[in-house]
DNA sequence: CTCTGTGAATATATTCACAGCC
DNA sequence: GGCTGTGAATATATTCACAGAG
């Protein structure tokens, strides 16, 4: 920090959307916003940074610091108000627009997401699915009906959609991402069980079953091998492995 | 390293299942195993530091640091050996055992999960489906039936499952973690929206795609602020910085 | 010469610990 | 006294850049 703060111009510190925001930070606003939701409807009006690091599972002083990025929004000796904290962080991860996506796979997974109510609770509106499959398209799923995946680019620049979720197979996924990038998409969630390629303008996220078990088999295995190192008394080199 | 390394004793470096893998390493592992496999099915049998990061999207000096937390299982002046390489990923995420998973919620989500096919395919079998709505218990579902929700405990007990997943709305999620908890499971996979508590001992990992969603919106919305302000010839401070 | 493996340098993230405000 | 906000200290992760194996 070299510059000196303009201290006390307003009582609230400056709005701070600089794009200075660390991505880890960042991670983490969603969970906290959740957490700060749920309380607001439990009628809990103001909380201190040791009781919702509690409910969400980290430190107080990385909650600290992870808000501290958004401003100064907390009273010393008191805590945040939760509905005020609800809207900064809302403001920040840019929920006070609506978000429009488009889901293209309407399989299980597709339906999954089409149906799911927090999606369109909080910023996020589907605006339009997508199949290849004849046999799906033309059918309504929560309310809107399934579109063939011949009109991609017609429909993204019908909706205006910005966010492009890829919830076919991983055959079809990288053909569908091209052309959801070619109509002008520049988010994308992806489903599929692969790394899709994009210009660096664009940004992937994934969500990722098996490579979420993969890590959970990693640390299940560690587990039990530091338990067998625990009662043998550590051999060589040789793990029982 | 304050170790001289003992060279030379064989030809491949030692096991290196030592518990000092990264974590950050170990997240990416999934993703390099999943591109080696697709290789070899191609037919490719060497692949270079440089190809396999580019086709993963990393850079190759990490790739390469991630891999030499295994050992050393390169050739210099060659690449890296793809069945090999996926030998070795697979035994270190511990996916030379077969883990058994029970998923908890089968509706949309739980019937997409339970169908789907890279599941069983490496590693883990899902040995159990429960639900707790009596509609659904005693359908057959990707070859399994599901049974209700009080066999939990039961079923933990019989089939020895180690991971839990739980696919169920926001509302039964805790408490259906402390059941798994309580009969012995000590990973979870969480897709409900909201953290779970659970003891130390325990591992959560949630995949959430409201969370997923938001971190996109932010970034889209910072792609639009820094385009106005690079309209605007903003003042002040540091642009383009 | 090519490409790995890795120290050293840098960048990011977390944690500590406390000054300062309520 | 209680609690935030934050520098300073530490830990983790990424990137650079090159020695050395093949």
């Amino acid at each position: 920090m070299t510059t000196p703060r303009p201290q006390s111009l307003d009582r609230r510190a400056r709005p701070a959307l600089r794009q200075g925001i660390p991505e880890a930070t960042v991670a983490r606003l969603p969970v906290y916003l959740r957490a700060l939701m749920s309380l607001a409807e439990t009628g809990v009006s103001t909380i201190s940074s040791e009781a919702l690091a509690a409910t969400v599972g980290v430190g107080s002083a990385k909650l600290r610091k992870d808000l501290s990025h958004l401003g100064s929004y907390g009273t010393r000796g008191v805590g945040y108000e939760v509905d005020y904290l609800v809207y900064q962080i809302s403001r920040v991860l840019g929920l006070t627009q609506d978000w429009r996506v488009l889901i293209v796979g309407v399989g299980n997974l597709g339906h999954a997401l089409a149906n799911y109510g927090g999606f369109a609770s909080r910023g996020f509106t589907v605006v339009a699915l997508l199949d290849a499959d004849p046999d799906v398209v033309g059918e309504s799923v929560a309310g809107l009906p399934v579109r063939g995946i011949e009109m991609l680019e017609a429909v993204v620049e019908s909706t205006g959609a910005q966010i492009g979720v890829v919830a076919t197979p991983a055959h079809a996924a990288q053909a569908v991402c091209d052309r959801l990038v070619a109509a002008g998409i520049t988010s994308v969630l992806n489903f599929a069980p692969l790394v899709l390629n994009v210009p660096d303008d664009v940004m992937v996220r994934k969500v990722d079953l098996s490579t979420e078990l993969q890590i959970l088999a990693f640390h299940e295995q560690r587990r039990t091998t530091a338990d067998l190192a625990a009662h043998e008394s550590r051999p060589g080199r040789g793990v029982a492995g």
